[in-house]
RNA sequence: UCCGCCUUAGCUCAGUUGGUAGAGCAAUUGACUGUUAAUCAAUGGGUCGCUGGUUCGAGCCCAGCAGGCGGAG
């Protein structure tokens, strides 16, 4: 049997760390990006290609699954590993994230949310106890506490309440999490802070989690319409008082220079839809930037997306049948320009982990960022 | 040869009792950050087949012509 749950630093660069975090499932190499497969599939991906792109966890969801096709038809199918075909890590989150995203069907209270389903509009009460007891059943890898994502813009009282929430619900997910002895021995929780952009807020909720507890702490609330500048400067006053020996996770980050500034800022795990969704809906990512295949400019173009890239789509296919595919909706397209993407993100990742090794992280961002931002997606 | 119907955006079509035009798709472009998203949004684009007439005013009414479809001989 081999650990539940090691985080090692192997290195620093500034307040950047490279890691890995050892489980029984496998070892994760930090900094990490975790493809986002909500419904069980990372979408329009086959997993076995998910992990050739370097993806050493995926993150899952509480939410969806609980409604379809429900958390106890998949705990009696073997668990979402097997139902799903991922041997690896999985983090669930806990559903804090709809609790903001799907407000208008739902109705908050101290015991929990009671959501209105959106598939067929059932009503269904989800507490920290049973989004716990959810996971479980999952059998999740990492499990999120339970908790509320303050919305963007909150009044200071508005945030402060919501906070002081979420670290109640903390609480209890704990609780509720290591009453379910046999899965907590094998498994790890993270806590997520809140508080919005306001400073004592995520210091109060940073040392109400500490009190409690986790294996891993989340920065939460971000990436919410605040826009890159505040959420860096949320960071660099949040970072300095987040616990130095726990991996910490900055939830649904982000546009790759987000997440290059953020692990200058001392982030170590990351999840968002970005590369996925942006597959599916026709934006590419190069290291000269993002590049939007539907635009006509590509039709004739008989390069590959990222000539530095090797993935599928970049070695065997032209943009300018990327691009076909895109534009007649064909499935296909959402294939390769996704896998793409995730190969990217996971590149950008191995590149990020190779300069704080080699101590040269503030060189190497720049160099992407100057790189990245230049927008010159037509290299002679 | 006769009769009827049709002709409006690139395509398929709406256009009320006459007040100088709309939709869907396509095109062009933009979004997408713990996925209710193979999604959403914006923009461009029309001598309303042609020529006359009636009218203050015609995509709508009248006549002729051209093209298309159907029917009768």
């Amino acid at each position: 049997m081999t650990e539940r749950f090691n985080f090692t630093v192997h290195a620093t660069d500034g307040d950047a760390r490279l890691g890995t975090i050892a489980m029984h499932r496998g070892e994760i190499r930090t900094p990490a990006f975790m493809p986002v497969g909500t419904a069980g599939t990372v979408k329009a991906m086959m997993p076995e290609n998910v992990r050739s792109t370097g993806a050493d966890i995926l993150l899952g969801n509480t939410y969806h699954l609980m409604l379809r096709p429900t958390a106890e038809r998949i705990s009696k199918l073997g668990g979402l590993h097997k139902f799903m075909n991922w041997d690896r890590p999985i983090l669930t989150d806990s559903g804090g994230f709809q609790v903001m995203s799907l407000t208008e069907l739902r109705k908050m209270s101290e015991e929990g949310v009671s959501f209105q389903s959106h598939i067929d509009g059932r009503h269904i009460m989800l507490t920290p106890e049973r989004s716990m007891e959810i996971q479980r059943l999952l059998d999740s890898d990492i499990v999120m506490a339970f908790d509320e994502c303050t919305p963007f813009p909150a009044e200071y009282d508005v945030a402060k309440e919501s906070m002081e929430l979420s670290m109640r619900w903390a609480k209890r997910s704990r609780d509720g999490f290591d009453s379910g002895e046999e899965h907590a021995s094998r498994t790890a929780l993270f806590g997520i802070v809140q508080g919005s952009v306001y400073e004592d807020l995520r210091y109060r909720s940073i040392d109400a989690l500490a009190d409690i507890g986790f294996d891993g702490y989340a920065v939460g609330g971000l990436a919410v319409g605040e826009g890159q500048e505040t959420m860096f400067k949320v960071l660099d006053f949040t970072m300095p008082r987040m616990m130095k020996d726990t991996p910490r996770y900055l939830m649904g980050v982000g546009k790759p220079d987000d997440i290059v500034g953020a692990v200058e800022r001392g982030i170590d795990m990351f999840d968002c839809v970005m590369p996925t969704r942006s597959g599916r809906t026709g934006q590419g990512f190069t290291r000269r930037g993002p590049i939007n295949m539907k635009n006509a400019r590509h039709k004739d173009d008989d390069r590959p997306i990222d000539a530095e890239c090797s993935c599928p789509a970049c070695t065997n296919y032209s943009r300018a049948y990327v691009s076909h595919l895109i534009r007649a909706g064909e499935i296909q397209g959402a294939m390769l320009l996704t896998w793409h993407n995730l190969q990217f993100y996971q590149d950008l990742m191995a590149g990020l982990r190779s300069a704080i090794e080699a101590g040269d992280l503030t060189n190497h961002a720049n160099r992407f960022r100057e790189r990245y931002r230049s927008g010159d997606i037509d290299p002679i």
